[in-house]
RNA sequence: GUGAGUGUAGCUCAGCUGGCAGAGCAUCGGAUUGUGAUUCCGAGGGUCGUGGGUUCAAGUCCCAUCACUCACCCCA
């Protein structure tokens, strides 16, 4: 029988998981130093919380689950898995009209799309999530900017940047030229400036029947990005973009006062993000290296939790892709050696002195220092050292007759290749420092 | 959902106009019975993705099928 994953899945196996766990212990004390908090919600949703939250390309991409019984039979449906994190915080938020705003929690689970697999695209992945429910300030904007960056300088990321925008000021920019009552479709021509270029574009806008003149004025509008931005589209659209271009001040001083690296920060006019929920900032985090599309994406959704509850309630975050964050960081060799926690090895020298050995290494466990004991067989003490060396454990320690009657134990430091007998006690203290 | 490409040893791949299935790395054994990584010698390992067809003969040509990869769409 021929053995395949289901598409688009992985197993991780403990080498990668430990990249992984790497780059969620290190999320999460960012997130944690930010003042968010921890949630899990099911895998699972019923399917109406799920349904016209995502835009018609998105919602096919949803896996449904069949009822079960007889329904089911008929194809019919009542749950699916969760499609990202956002849509179930907002119905956590919905149900508990008792939490304390502005509510600030982060999530690390799986989220799964039935996508066509490639490059950094699984159909299960796990994304890391940060947000601010209920406060309509600019600063919480500002924290999920600077969470973001702290994040990925922690990760040990140098050449990313967060471009940033503001949905409200894209929506006037759009309107300005007239073209308002296809503002969606106009907006997905124009986030793909940097895949197809400006000449792509066009030819997109044109094809969707927006006229020489109105994409002239578009370009206009968008020729600047970075710094000057925001004064330079004040200046062409005026009072209708007057919030939107002091909300992102407001953001991006902040942000800056939070110790943002301000080279890191990008304004860039064209930046749309897909999901139909934002309302306000949006900002959106790549690296340079690596060609895989963004690594984190997020912004401000303020209507989303007014669907499910009736009362409006405010709400900006981001999300982390962890699996494009090991498959870039890997790339970047931003890792560690991360192949085996084990500190040490302790050899079996002999049948004999096993119980020696067995006696050592529960010693060293006791010392709070992880460690491995040779499990099979007594083989050639070389054999025992060269799985050591192996798995990455970078000392090993040997008892022989010579040791037992020395009272000591040999230790070696397999990256030095130095080795000197001591006590125990003795070489406990040396593998901790 | 649309288009293209690739499937040969555990991994990366070579295999010409059809003619006995190959290399490097990895693994295992030995040189070295108290020492890994370096060096030397040796060994094992294959239904050539799967099914059918053409042929004296198919890894190679044809058809189908499955899996994977890449691009588009969309997105983490």
């Amino acid at each position: 029988m021929s053995v395949h994953l289901a598409k688009g899945t992985r197993d991780h196996l403990p080498e990668k998981m430990n990249q992984r766990l790497h780059v969620i212990a290190t999320l999460r004390e960012v997130f944690e130093r930010y003042g968010f908090e921890p949630l899990e919600t099911p895998a699972f949703e019923r399917i109406e919380t799920l349904m016209g939250k995502y835009g018609d390309e998105g919602e096919q991409l949803i896996f449904k689950i069949l009822k079960r019984g007889e329904g089911g039979k008929r194809g019919e449906v009542d749950q699916a898995l969760r499609y990202d994190l956002t849509v179930p915080l907002a119905r956590v938020i919905a149900m508990n009209p008792a939490l304390r705003m502005p509510f600030k929690r982060y999530q690390i689970q799986p989220v799964w799309r039935a996508d066509r697999p490639q490059r950094g695209r699984y159909r299960e992945f796990v994304q890391c999530d940060v947000d601010t429910v209920g406060c309509t300030s600019m600063l919480a904007d500002a924290e999920c900017v600077a969470v973001l960056h702290d994040g990925l300088q922690a990760l040990g990321f140098e050449g990313f940047t967060i471009r940033v925008n503001h949905r409200a000021l894209l929506r006037a920019c759009v309107e300005h030229v007239g073209l308002g009552d296809m503002e969606s479709s106009v907006l997905i021509a124009i986030d793909k400036l940097d895949k197809i270029g400006r000449d792509g574009v066009n030819a997109e806008l044109k094809g969707r029947g927006v006229s020489d003149e109105s994409i002239a004025t578009l370009w206009e509008l968008f020729s600047v990005r970075g710094p000057g931005a925001l004064d330079h589209l004040e200046a062409l659209l005026g009072a209708p973009a007057t919030t939107p271009i002091n909300e992102l001040r407001e953001m991006l001083d902040a942000a800056a006062e939070m110790g943002v690296v301000l080279d890191r920060l990008v304004v860039d006019p064209t930046l749309a993000r897909g999901l139909g929920y934002y309302t306000g900032p949006v900002f959106e985090a790549e690296v340079t290296e690596p060609k895989i599309g963004s690594i984190s994406g997020g912004g401000r959704y303020d209507g989303l939790v007014g669907i499910f509850s009736n009362r409006q309630v405010p709400a900006v975050g981001l999300s982390l892709g962890l699996d494009r964050l090991v498959v870039v960081m890997e790339e970047l060799g931003l890792f560690p050696d991360l192949r085996s926690a084990s500190k040490v090895l302790v050899t079996v020298y002999s049948e004999e002195l096993r119980p020696h050995s067995i006696r050592a290494v529960s010693t060293i466990r006791e010392a709070g220092i992880p460690a491995q004991l040779v499990l099979d067989r007594v083989g050639k003490i070389g054999k025992q050292f060269k799985s050591a060396d192996q798995a990455g454990i970078p000392w090993v320690v040997v008892i022989g007759p010579d040791d037992l009657q020395a009272g000591t134990v040999s230790l070696k430091h397999l990256p030095s290749g130095s080795q000197e007998n001591l006590s125990l006690a003795r070489a406990i203290d040396k593998i901790r420092s």
